[in-house]
DNA sequence: AGGGTAAGTGTTAATTTGACGCAATGCCAA
DNA sequence: TTGGCATTGCGTCAAATTAACACTTACCCT
């Protein structure tokens, strides 16, 4: 479908750093998103999923739109040209599509260890970047990132969805230092466990991490069911 | 621009009732959401407040994107063939762009009373319908409803923008009737005013509503330069 | 004028949140 | 091998917020 993109911000943790997954296009400045078209009869959600499986190797992540990017000036020409120039799409006589694109914000979380980032069709490199230290960003990107973070953010108050980005297995000082990263301030240790607790989602296993300085901290897990049965019950407080 | 489309979800407050304002198509069966499409050099928050403007009259109301509608089997080709018949937008040979939409959805708040209801060129009538009781709905319109009151009920938990739906001066029991109306259960009188007065935003008016069964309450107005302020100082309650 | 009803204001208990203490654990260095 | 030290697990208490409810005042209606 033409006139219409999908760009993915896909959010990872590593090292205590949040990062996004970006791709260097050919012969033009400046990183961009992974992003791609809609195929004629995918559903948007699909075509969002399509993309992060092409860009990552995984499946069912955590996926969700959060904005349509639609300033009539947001396009760059160059960017537009090439994506016509490599895609099977054509660009009418009127060159209508050329002049603009909408683009359909998705952000995604995934569990860095298991990505295996690939390039696509018009990029040489596909890396992460630290959020706090980006590189230059082609067209609004920059902007759609930061848009992504904000959602990110306000969604982590309601929603315990900050797990999807840690690996099956993780202490609770892993998962307080995830939030303390994407809220960006400090949390008591305390408080923060009895929140979490309260969700009740987490199983805590029976063995701890081991080989680590000082007192080995229990492993978590999340337990699915428990966790979509409250959601649907709701967790924010009402009114 | 071609296949992507805006609707908008107009909401309004009568009677104890929320609203929404629907469009009745020429020829076609059900009521449907007022809609248009993205010129050329428009944001596509432009197209949503022109649309908005063309059906009631009003500029500068409350308008909020809410979710892109994308999937496949969501159009109806019979809307699709007189919308290309009736406007400027030319169907390409491949008729790519009649097999499928993609729809923009924005939610507004109005003030009822100032509305002037106007059908567009493919309707016959624009009239307001009771949430609680709406008629049958064109396509996936009915669904476009429901979450655009599910994003409103969420909304009004952490802004208070249930006011835009209210003449300029209005007394507490009618912010609250409107509040219990969105949300759809009892909130408690006292709670409800200490809660509101704590955001600050309200200006308590000399006058009262009179003429009016038992004891006269207080007209309220709200002080815009303060829900401002309090809006970019954060309502909702963080970590 | 008095009854009925809704509005304005205040009080109190329950719950949630924020700030912090202390003992237990497990490296590491002496 | 043992004591120091940083970190984890668990708990406490006060402050703030929320929920539940009582009382007085005002206005229409009969």
């Amino acid at each position: 479908m033409p006139c219409v993109s999908i760009d993915c911000v896909i959010f990872g943790f590593h090292d205590n750093q949040l990062k996004v997954l970006l791709l260097k296009i050919e012969h033009l400045e400046g990183w961009a998103l992974p992003g791609g078209f809609i195929y004629k009869d995918e559903h948007i959600d699909d075509s969002a999923r399509r993309i992060l499986h092409e860009r990552t190797g995984l499946q069912d992540i955590f996926l969700q739109q959060f904005y349509v990017f639609g300033d009539a000036k947001r396009s760059d020409e160059n960017i537009t040209k090439l994506v016509f120039e490599k895609t099977e799409f054509k660009a009418p006589e009127n060159n209508w599509l050329l002049q603009r694109f909408l683009t359909i914000g998705y952000y995604a979380l995934v569990n860095f260890n298991a990505v295996h980032a690939a390039p696509d069709y018009f990029s040489e490199a596909c890396e992460w970047h630290d959020i706090n230290n980006l590189p230059s960003l082609a067209m609004d990107h920059g902007g759609i990132i930061q848009e992504a973070l904000r959602t990110l953010r306000t969604h982590l108050h309601y929603e315990p969805v900050g797990y999807n980005l840690l690996p099956e297995k993780f202490t609770m000082p892993e998962l307080q230092h995830l939030y303390e990263t994407i809220l960006d301030e400090k949390l008591d240790r305390r408080n923060f466990q009895r929140k979490m607790f309260s969700y009740h989602i987490l199983k805590r296993l029976k063995d701890r991490r081991k080989g680590v300085a000082h007192k080995a901290p229990f492993l978590y897990s999340f337990d699915l069911r428990k966790y979509h049965k409250a959601l649907q019950e709701g967790l924010q407080t009402a009114w």
